[in-house]
RNA sequence: GGGCGGUUAAUUCAGUGGUAGAAUGCUUGCUCGACGCGCAAGAAGUCACUGGUUCGAAUCCAGUACCGCCCACCA
């Protein structure tokens, strides 16, 4: 065969191969799945759809790495494989950045009007929306392109409309007047999920309330005074002696005058604050619940943009936190502030812009959920899908279990619109999936649509399947749902995986992923989140820029371990910068030993394969085994690893070395090509086992290896295949042996000084005749690898004088260094290793004389502790021996 | 308040009952026909603590301490 004769650089230059390579796979379509009718043999991804706002972050980075390892994979395993690419059209992030830009011209989205912003809004997306996605590419993920999907399609857009029109139908989605999470900044009611709740120093107010027509007082506390403007009750427990006369009176709001009623409700706490509470059901979900039971006013005191609105009188348009400290002020002077405390609780914050949250009365609309929670609990519990790691299942029957209605509209204008209107003259509510021209009712064409539009996670949850083309029934939908596997990161559990079960099994079908994988959150070194203004952030394409994807690649599969965070430094990329051209070099190496070998005019049967060469395919072919059971577990980490210390510590460091000789020669030709053919083979699975870790490197090698291949790209290569006949445990014992006596060897040379490079005599002695013929057959090979001059081996070879000595069990190793040899350290050195067996002899005596040892653990770890002893004694009288001729 | 996870070498982590491991870093030496982004050798750990089970515990059980996260919140 031909090598095509190249120069291979010495250091390994991504920049030169990447784009290419990428433009190749394109051009021939490998992207795309082969069919979309074998559903038998199918394996698929749905991507976790980036904001189109986005711009790629390390997050990105490790999740889609680990999805393309998936997908490369199973395709090289021969699957129909299909990664389905595309963006999310993030209702309020997208929505702020459009704002934001219109605000550097002076205008706001009210200026231009809704249709007008949602079509600026829908131009921004043209020109930027993509940059993500060419983003990806630069990181050689193999997406399949020609699917990319837009949660705000047309297609999309219609499932979205479909599932709302049916969930209401079924009764599943209504209307509500209810105390939402609003967020004064994006002026929109958000989820639940959406509040991230954080610990602040605050303070407990105390205010006096009289009671009317008395001159008794009671005081409440409170650390959103404030929110006293829209009271319109005190309540006490009912059991409370204190306020037990007051129940049913009046008391009287300071500052306004309004009167309250005093109610008795066991959701007061006695012991908590004064025990009487200010009772504001327009602004806190516990107090509107209170309100309902007793059937109390509720006076909204907020504008949407969170200043007070007229019902604040005085207070009117004034922000919340300038209300609170004039009306403290108004309250001090009037001596209804009595008390002040220091005091610590946790405040709601806006998950998008991190303002704070300010509980708010008003309509809103819901899905009941707790129906659809259940067979997605069930599902779980029955083990059709499966979190990795485990752990993850327990959060999820948590949430689910608990999981409270989903507020899903929102006061913005892009996303969604919820397909609702109302009739104007008949107040006929119609639901429809074709947008209605008159009233369903009385036919009136005075008809309105709702305002606002859908939580953008309403349309993520459908994702799986819409992405597929449902509702239609289409070819993808049938080949590819439910998709294999799920690639994504603890933190949107509930806002998105949750939702996509309980959504795909109430309309998919079907479940909507069989694997759920859960990746680590990247953190930086110090194990600090990564953030740009914190200035820690690695960015993945400066890391693709300098280092390569590769690089990058398989620094974030080998930290993926099971744990929740991985801590990501500059420092660890440059080790697996230096692991990527480690490859290249030893590539270089095989490549230009390989030029003249042809893998077709050799007879394999007919080759003879020493000690080392059937050892790296016993070794090679555990790698194959065990990596390709660690993806299937999806253990990157772990599979990489171990390709990791195969390559480099079995592969280059000793089986390159090793044939080394044989290679240089042109006596023994048979010989020679059969370290060649053992060379070419390893190195060939190698790239294959590698490629989903290290798509281009591997590629780029892999066509320079010029070689039989039947197939034109590594990337359409088949996966390893494991082949039992090659591993032995026997060899593998053996060549440790032999690895432990050069190991020793080399040891003695270093520790007396001797360069490497300078060749030695050398006697060992060997008692045991395996042992011995072992040594003998591979005598070989010590040459190179420890650089001798002469080596006399045999049963009993006497200590030359003034030599070091070292002691391999029942080994003994003679270097003469006449001249060079200083007793003393040697005796020092002997000493040292003298004491240290000694301490081992005493535990394992210890051990073989405890009774209870002998009687009840099993007879193999007995055996094997008396073997040790037998070993041990044997090292101490060589060295003792070897100390008394020094001395 | 409820729940989950963690604590092993300087660092990041493997290790689920039988001699404490790897990578990186560190120390020392090295122009050996792949690679200094390298080679060789080496040092380095009371496996958080306290009990228990066991012939034997980093590993199993109970508790303690510390760190991290999630959920729910009493104004």
């Amino acid at each position: 065969m031909k090598t095509k004769d190249m120069e291979m650089s010495t250091v390994y230059n991504p920049k030169e191969v990447e784009e290419n390579w990428y433009k190749y796979w394109l051009e021939k379509g490998y992207f795309q799945p082969k069919n979309n009718s074998d559903k038998k043999n199918h394996y698929s991804i749905v991507i976790p759809p980036p904001n189109v706002t986005g711009s790629l972050h390390i997050g990105h980075a490790l999740n889609n790495t680990l999805q393309d390892i998936l997908i490369r994979w199973k395709r090289m395993e021969g699957y129909n494989t299909l990664w389905l690419p595309g963006t999310d059209h993030a209702g309020i992030a997208t929505q702020n950045v459009v704002e934001r830009e219109l605000a550097k011209n002076g205008k706001s989205k009210e200026d231009l009007g809704r249709e007008k912003f949602v079509e600026k809004v829908w131009q921004w997306k043209t020109k930027y929306g993509d940059n993500i996605i060419e983003q990806l590419k630069k990181l050689g993920f193999s997406c399949d392109w020609s699917r990319l999907r837009f949660t705000f399609d047309e297609g999309l857009s219609k499932a979205v409309r479909k599932v709302f029109v049916r969930l209401y139908k079924e009764g599943l989605i209504y209307r509500e007047n209810y105390v939402v999470n609003w967020c004064p900044r994006c002026q929109t009611a958000i989820a639940d999920i959406e509040v991230e709740s954080r610990e602040e120093n605050a303070n407990l107010y105390y205010v006096e309330y009289h009671i009317k027509d008395s001159k008794d007082i009671i005081t409440v506390a409170t650390t959103r005074p404030e929110t006293m403007l829209g009271d319109t009750a005190v309540a006490v427990n009912p059991n409370d002696k204190r306020y037990k006369k007051y129940i049913g009176k009046i008391a009287i709001l300071p500052v306004v005058g309004r009167e309250l009623p005093i109610v008795a409700d066991d959701y007061v706490d006695v012991e908590f604050g004064t025990g009487a509470v200010k009772i504001t059901p327009a602004h806190d979900i516990n107090d509107f619940e209170l309100g309902k039971r007793h059937k109390l006013e509720e006076i909204n005191i907020l504008n949407d943009n969170g200043t007070m609105n007229e019902k604040a009188g005085k207070y009117k348009n004034l922000k919340v936190l300038e209300c609170r400290k004039k009306l403290l002020n108004e309250l001090k002077e009037k001596k209804h502030l009595v008390k002040i405390e220091d005091y610590t609780h946790s405040v709601g914050h806006c998950y998008r812009c991190d303002t704070v949250i300010e509980p708010l009365l008003s309509r809103q609309w819901f899905v009941k959920i707790k129906k659809l929670a259940e067979p997605a609990i069930k599902i779980v519990e029955d083990e059709k899908i499966k979190f990795t790691p485990s752990r993850w299942t327990k959060v999820y029957y948590e949430w689910m279990r608990n999981i409270k209605d989903w507020c899903i509209s929102r006061q913005l204008w892009w996303g969604h619109r919820i397909p609702v209107w109302y009739c104007q003259d008949c107040s006929e509510i119609i639901v429809e999936e074709e947008d209605p021209k008159v009233c369903t009712k009385c036919g009136s064409k005075n008809i309105i649509q709702d305002p606002d539009v859908l939580d953008t996670w309403f349309s993520s949850a459908l994702w799986p399947f819409s992405t597929l083309g449902w509702p239609k029934k289409t070819d993808d939908l049938n080949c590819f749902y439910p998709t294999s596997a799920l690639v994504t990161g603890f933190d949107i559990i509930f806002f998105w995986v949750a939702r996509m079960i309980m959504m795909g099994l109430k309309f998919g079908g079907n479940i909507p992923f069989k694997d759920i994988v859960i990746n680590p959150l990247v953190k930086d070194a110090e194990g600090k989140k990564m953030s740009k203004s914190k200035g820690n952030a690695i960015d993945p394409l400066t890391v693709v820029d300098k280092y390569g994807a590769d690089t990058l690649r398989v620094t974030l599969a080998s930290l993926t371990i099971q744990g929740d965070y991985i801590c990501l430094s500059e420092e660890r990329i440059k080790s697996f910068r230096n692991f990527t051209n480690k490859i290249w070099n030893a590539s270089r190496f095989s490549i230009n030993n390989l030029k003249d070998f042809d893998i077709n005019k050799i007879e394999i049967e007919k080759l003879e394969m020493s000690l080392a060469d059937k050892w790296i395919f016993s070794r090679l072919n555990r790698i194959i085994e065990s990596s390709t059971e660690y993806l299937n577990e999806n253990k990157f980490g772990d599979a990489s690893k171990i390709l990791y210390e195969f390559v480099w510590n079995e592969f280059c460091d000793w089986y390159i070395e090793f044939i080394k000789p044989r290679l240089y020669q042109d006596e023994d030709i048979k010989d020679k090509q059969t370290a060649q053919y053992v060379l070419w083979t390893t190195l060939e699975s190698i790239l294959r086992l590698l490629h989903p870790f290290m798509p281009f490197i591997t590629e780029e090698i892999w066509q320079k290896l010029s070689s039989p291949h039947k197939v034109e790209s590594i990337m359409i290569a088949p996966w390893p295949e494991y082949k039992g006949k090659y591993v032995d445990n026997k060899i593998e014992e053996n060549m440790i042996e032999l690895m432990n006596i050069i190991k020793a060897i080399r040891n003695i040379k270093a520790d007396m000084n001797i360069s490497y490079g300078k060749e030695i005599d050398l006697y060992i002695n060997i008692a045991d005749n395996n042992k011995l013929k072992l040594v003998e057959k591979n005598i070989y090979y010590f040459k190179t690898m420890i650089r001798t001059k002469s080596i006399i081996i045999g049963k009993d070879i006497e200590k030359p004088e003034n030599s070091a000595t070292g002691v391999l069990e029942d080994i003994e190793i003679f270097i003469p260094l006449k001249g060079v040899i200083n007793i003393k350290e040697e005796i020092e050195r002997l000493e040292k290793r003298l004491k240290k067996t000694k301490r081992e002899l005493n535990v394992a005596y210890k051990k073989i004389n405890n009774k209870d040892f002998l009687s009840k653990a099993p007879t193999d770890i007995i055996n094997k502790e008396k073997t040790k002893v037998d070993e041990l004694i044997g090292i101490k009288e060589k060295l003792e021996n070897n100390l008394k001729n020094l001395r």
